[in-house]
DNA sequence: TTCGTTTTGTATCGGACGATACAAAAGTCC
DNA sequence: GGACTTTTGTATCGTCCGATACAAAACGAA
């Protein structure tokens, strides 16, 4: 029974997230997203509640769709200290490509959203969480097979590569510039690389 | 000859910074600020143009009474690495002790308007370089002593540590867990803290 | 005092905002 | 074919936005 929607919701949440990857929240207006989606005002309405709503259903796709599908990929790599050096490769290339510097869709929500909204700031501290997590497993893993050097301490550091990455993407909505983003991460990785068996050099 | 102004200008300025710091540019109303100043609508456009005008002055005020006060106060201090460390210290306890998460209004702006505003992204990116060019000379300072180790290079380092400002701005303007930003830092100071003629422990 | 200049206060301007009322349209069920 | 339900399109609703027109007010200059 009832009248059949005329549009698929997955693909009007992703030109959801384009609006407000690009533009945030506030500065997206409804006619803004509805033109972008391909609908009208109402159906918005209709299907999402307010622009709130649409605006958390369209974060936790791409929370889904993007932070999760890398971590996913990456964790499938066989070594972790190459996993945690090909994301902030993907992640720099990634964000220097785009021409609309829009960054991370989650970071940009930490920084705009986060501390006037209690329930997306949860969100939001749900998903860095996940991303400290992927570095941290990542790290134990290293260590497990002997490949770090005990000095790094997979806690703190899997916390100081999470503040890389949102690092990385503050910067890169303001500068293009590769060898900023690369020497940035290039201290840090260069840490993380380091075999125990093998002194600093000097 | 004409009529005085009844307000100092520094002081609505810091007024304006109040309300821009805690909401950002866009949601800040010309209402909120001609409130929080204390003077009428037409008194703000007559004194500062309009909207765009005023927060680059009170992001100019910003910049001056509060990056630049606190890298000369640092750098002031005898001990370079005690400087960079000093001015981690101060940063996280700033940004825990404000009940209203405002976190900085250069790393705000470098989010939220910078990617869309190209001349107020050319003032952002050169306070930015002002506080990379103030850890670069720590660092090199510190190198010259003789007190760095040899692996940490000052330049890749000093962007590093500008990375760790932001990313400490940022989540702190989600999560207020100062382990989880002290964690951030704690394997960078580390990193430079050690001194060249110590072994790393084993 | 009168003139000239700038600031201040009141009262808006047109437009964009988020959100809806309402009826026509497009389906399923009987 | 009607009855019922949900979606769609048109036309708004009241509110807030950035920005001003205009005149009274407050000063220095003459």
């Amino acid at each position: 029974m009832s009248r059949p929607r005329s549009f698929d919701e997955t693909d009007v949440l992703e030109a959801a997230i384009d609006c407000f990857w690009a533009r945030g929240l506030e500065a997206t207006s409804v006619r803004d997203l509805a033109g972008r989606m391909g609908i009208n005002g109402p159906s918005l309405y209709n299907a999402f509640g307010d622009k709130r709503s649409l605006f958390m259903r369209a974060l936790e796709h791409y929370a889904v769709r993007s932070m999760r599908e890398r971590i996913g990929r990456m964790e499938r790599l066989p070594d972790p200290k190459a996993a945690i050096a090909a994301f902030f490769g993907e992640l720099i290339s990634a964000s220097l490509a785009d021409p609309d510097r829009r960054g991370c869709l989650i970071v940009n929500t930490a920084l705009e959203v986060a501390p006037h909204d209690p329930e997306i700031a949860i969100l939001i501290a749900a998903y860095l969480d996940e991303i400290e997590a992927f570095f941290r497993r990542a790290l134990v893993r290293a260590a497990a097979g002997g490949d770090l050097a005990p000095s790094v301490e997979p806690t703190d550091m899997a916390r100081l590569l999470l503040g890389l990455v949102i690092a990385v993407r503050v910067m890169a909505r303001t500068v293009s510039d590769r060898s900023r983003l690369d020497g940035m991460v290039r201290p840090i990785l260069a840490l993380i690389q380091a075999r125990p068996d093998i002194r600093t050099p000097a």
